[in-house]
DNA sequence: CGAGCGCTTGATTGAGTTCAAAAATCGTGG
DNA sequence: CCACGATTTTTGAACTCAATCAAGCGCTCG
């Protein structure tokens, strides 16, 4: 992934600050607009339904950007929230310190690209969801973020998946058994 | 929504087109990147898996506009196949032929917007499909396109849901029993 | 007018949930 | 460094929702 500085111009109203796992960054409803960007640690983003359960939307570690990038192109309350899974170092910028006017066409594309990246994210797990059992999506999560796998909680990769923490215990139980 | 001028500058490559029933305008694979304003009638765009099986991710009406928007941001092929459901009047143009710096600081947001507004339909057609049952998915697109429901054949809507026909038909006949 | 497509309806099946309880792991303070 | 309580993970049994399979009805349009 490319630099933090190709999508900024700006790292004079960015922090940089260290946070402890289980700490808060963005919380819904929330006014802010602020975005984070790992330097080393692990965050996720999700929601949390009527019914009380957590629906992880996102994993972001080293080099990623993590955001509520729809809450903030219209300024409205935050729709998610973020924690840390680890202890983390990250950037926090404002995005609403960045006008577009003041972006070069280069970065209006890294920008354009960021959402449209997320479409194709969101895309393809719509389709998962739709047409794969739960034992194919967690290998293809298996496949796509090998190195996340020993590092977040079994309980949330179930989360993201859609399924219960139950279900994934005897999937990889079933793994277990094939080997 | 918006009319169409307020996110194109320029009309003289758009070229109305009267498209019939079932004729297709987009194929996966494809290499242009058209995008399509109907005037009047209906679109649809979906994929189709490895099981041959089809998936419709957005329907389209009088005043939408429709287009893959993740293959065009990147220059990709089409993942999507976009075809009409009713005979239509549209308005076909190429997205190749605006480049960000002809546009202005109002378009640019526009154009944000619009990727943006994708991202929250999907986010919120995650947490459907992750925590929401079939009963409780239909009631919410009854609610939420109740003028498309008439127009959109079950089987679609069904597609569009994540559940089979007969699935829908039999939900379908439960509300009817119960008024 | 008939053939095919779309919708309905019913019976059966199965993947995943829910509930409950045991086993393993983690983290914290002494 | 160990011990203990809390949180995670595993395992099992019963259940549920939606998929699949199969048959029948009703329209449309060719």
């Amino acid at each position: 992934m490319q630099g933090l500085n190709d999508i900024l111009n700006l790292d004079k109203n960015a922090k940089t600050r260290f946070v402890k796992k289980g700490e808060m960054l963005l919380r819904e409803g929330d006014e802010s607009s602020l975005a984070f960007y790992i330097e080393k640690g692990l965050l996720r983003s999700y929601t949390i339904d009527e019914k009380g359960k957590e629906h992880i939307f996102s994993f972001a570690s080293e080099g990623w950007i993590i955001a509520d990038i729809d809450s903030q192109e219209f300024n409205h309350p935050a729709e998610l929230f973020i924690d840390c899974i680890e202890d983390s170092e990250i950037v926090v910028f404002d995005r609403k310190c960045f006008k577009l006017a003041d972006l070069s066409e280069q970065q209006l594309r890294e920008n354009a690209n960021l959402l449209a990246r997320r479409i194709a994210v969101l895309q393809k797990r719509v389709i998962m969801l739709m047409s794969v059992s739960a034992q194919e999506r967690y290998s293809t999560f298996l496949k796509s973020f090998p190195k996340l796998v020993n590092r977040v909680p079994q309980r949330m990769i179930a989360s993201y998946l859609g399924i219960t923490p139950e279900a994934l215990s005897k999937i990889r139980g079933q793994i277990a058994k094939g080997k």
